[in-house]
DNA sequence: GACCTGCGGATTGTGCACAAAATCGGAGAG
DNA sequence: CTCTCCGATTTTGTGCACAATCCGCAGGTC
């Protein structure tokens, strides 16, 4: 998981200073918050530790560590990274908001398992907010800025290299970072943080529903993507990112149900009633 | 705001069932598991609770009964809904992840003030998606489903009863609940729930930037866009919509900084002092 | 007169303890 | 041997109390 948008709260100026009434305020209030912020940035405990914990938990499941359906309990997550009960609770109902994790009322805490239609639904939302990603890119100047071109290539290269290695685990994360890298630089934040949750929820309907045998190569159709986007024939590079996307999806098998419903069907079906 | 999605924790057939390695559990356990649902959904407090809080402050916020940089007190909003601190800093929490309040740490929650580049994200985000579900839309069949125009129709109605009372307050929500009822309709819950998000940012975006002057009728457009819809005409409706959200957007005045240090020095520019 | 400093009141953050609920195991009946 | 019932144990949910932090204000100092 990208780890970016996972903190609880963010501490910006925009929220410092837009406080109604207190607009008005001397230079003195002010040069007071400018103090204190690095104060609070210093002591890294508290607000840091809980994205720590989002973040490490995210990628656990998105490196399938963590297979959907598995029981996240309070207590040992708590005695694994050394915090509270009361903190992993909160960090288990941002992961819940997310989608990432379902909590079940005096249950606990599972790694979400997203059913079949959900997954459609996450993959057309991905081609969604991916299409305009795109189309903000395609409109760069030619030749690419020299920031997003050199960040790039760094990104592709790690791809390959895990590629070769056979890392799958590193490959699969790469591989959502490189959309999301993609997405940061289309420069809409609003968008990247939305794509950030779809990519993560990606990779657990991949978790979910792949296929045992297919296995095709993401870092050859990112190099080749980036390439038709530094070319700047228009279209180009949509049309490959559309195709990935699809391909991605393709490599599911969403059409065996492995969600419970079908299943719960047929026991209906066989006990009508009364079988406590 | 919506009120859908807004629920902590979705307690799913699909949550319930899809536990690992409990699949191949007796037909006993789910038995149990079925008995207890609605037991479950009878007592209407705990879990409800929160939801009907969340959607409580949420209406407000969109309402502008809560305008942007308003302070949330914890104490008071217990004390108002009748529950303990703990439950409002629940929903505190979940309302900051949706980023209509923002969480100061030891300061408290605010009703979330954007900054006139988030209102701009945002309402990029919602023409990205919003493009999406008029797609989608465009392609029902002609005439459109009996339950689709009767619901669309009725909304009209709603909203020009408002418009006719001048009831602005309802004119609001009932607008923001259009365009839900679009996506709802284009079939992706996922791409609408995402969308409930971008248009309760909307609604704080345009209780933040809102000229005090500029007033165009939602009411009108929206009927213009239905009519369009089931003309089936290609692309028209698609036309109108996107003229819309340009439209909305348009009314904002983005350009002025709402930053308190520039109003300042307007207001000390048009009357230096003395007149209210 | 302006600025720094310390203090009181109020608000938020956190750990703890107890209550509620579910799971798991065994005992007993059919 | 299987199913059902039931109690012990584990896990989650919630309220409470205390600690930490911040704001406003008064007093002192340059």
């Amino acid at each position: 998981m990208h780890g970016q948008g996972a903190a609880v709260a963010f501490v910006r100026w925009s929220g410092l200073c837009t406080i109604r009434g207190n607009e008005l305020n001397s230079a003195r209030a002010i040069m007071k918050t400018v103090l204190s912020a690095p104060r609070r940035a210093v002591r890294g405990r508290g607000e840091g530790a809980e994205a720590r914990i989002v973040r490490s938990i995210g990628e656990a499941i998105a490196d399938r560590r963590l297979p959907p359906g598995t029981k996240l309990a309070e207590e040992s997550l708590a005695e694994v990274f050394g915090v509270s009960r009361e903190r992993v609770r909160k960090v288990l109902l941002l992961l819940a908001q997310r989608r990432v994790v379902t909590l079940i009322p005096n249950r606990g805490a599972f790694v979400a398992k997203p059913t079949a239609r959900e997954a459609r639904e996450v993959f057309e939302a991905r081609r969604v907010i991916e299409r305009a990603v795109v189309e903000a890119l395609e409109c760069s100047p030619r030749p690419l800025p020299d920031e997003m071109a050199a960040k790039l290539r760094a990104h592709l290269a790690r791809e390959e290299e895990a590629d070769r290695a056979g890392d799958r685990m590193a490959l699969i994360r790469l591989s959502g970072q490189f959309h999301q890298l993609l997405a940061d630089f289309a420069g809409n934040a609003t968008l990247a943080g939305i794509l950030a949750d779809l990519i993560d929820r990606s990779s657990l309907a991949i978790a979910a529903f792949e296929r045992r045998s297919s296995h095709s190569c993401s870092a050859t159709e990112h190099r080749r993507f980036v390439e038709a986007l530094e070319s700047g024939r228009p279209g180009a590079a949509m049309r490959l990112m559309m195709e990935h996307l699809d391909e991605v999806e393709r490599q599911l098998d969403l059409d065996a149900r492995s969600d419970g419903a079908v299943d719960l069907k047929s026991v209906f079906a066989d006990r009508p009633e009364g079988a406590t």
